[in-house]
DNA sequence: GCCAACGTTGGC
DNA sequence: GCCAACGTTGGC
């Protein structure tokens, strides 16, 4: 199976690339997606070894900030059974979990972040989901071509 | 099962 | 801070 790429977006005042960098073996639990869409992907779809392009969303500048790759498939969210979490769900079940998450190790820092203006100017990028007016879904899918064309730019600087 | 009301996301 | 777009909730 080939793999595959991703983009997931984060709020960096919550946690940003940097503090990805900065965690224990550079990976954290996406823990917290509470939308059905992105859920699915992160249960059933995201698989070991797949990319992930790390966004920066509400901020100033919107911004590509590296990659990360998946290194460990979809299980339950821990965060959701745990009542002093702002992302507790008292109406799932331990037995039949609703939400799920993968772990994400960072990979490469971009040295040149893109911005979203940045990719809006891109040729080839037309047609990305994240460009797209409305669209927050927090995990999305983005193409081999997509990701090629961004990574090139990002990492060369 | 419809849909109005509400809450959230996130660009601007 | 505003507000459009979207997802979810809940009355009926």
């Amino acid at each position: 199976v080939a793999k595959r790429y991703w983009l997931v977006k984060s709020e960096p005042e919550v946690f940003s690339f940097a503090d990805l960098l900065k965690a224990k073996d550079k990976t954290t639990a996406w823990e917290g997606v509470r939308n059905y869409q992105a859920r699915n992907l992160l249960r059933d779809e995201m698989k070991l070894g797949d990319g992930v392009l790390y966004y920066h969303s509400s901020t100033d500048p919107q911004i590509i900030a590296g990659t990360a790759v998946v290194v460990r498939e979809g299980y339950p969210d821990p965060s959701q059974f745990d009542e002093n979490s702002d992302y507790y769900d008292a109406d799932s079940k331990k037995e039949d979990p609703r939400w799920f998450l993968v772990d994400i190790k960072a990979d490469r820092e971009f040295k040149h972040p893109l911005t979203r203006d940045e990719l809006k100017a891109t040729k080839g990028l037309e047609g990305m989901m994240l460009l797209k007016k409305g669209a927050r879904l927090s995990v999305q899918p983005v193409t081999d071509k997509e990701w090629a064309i961004i990574t090139k730019r990002g990492l060369e600087g």
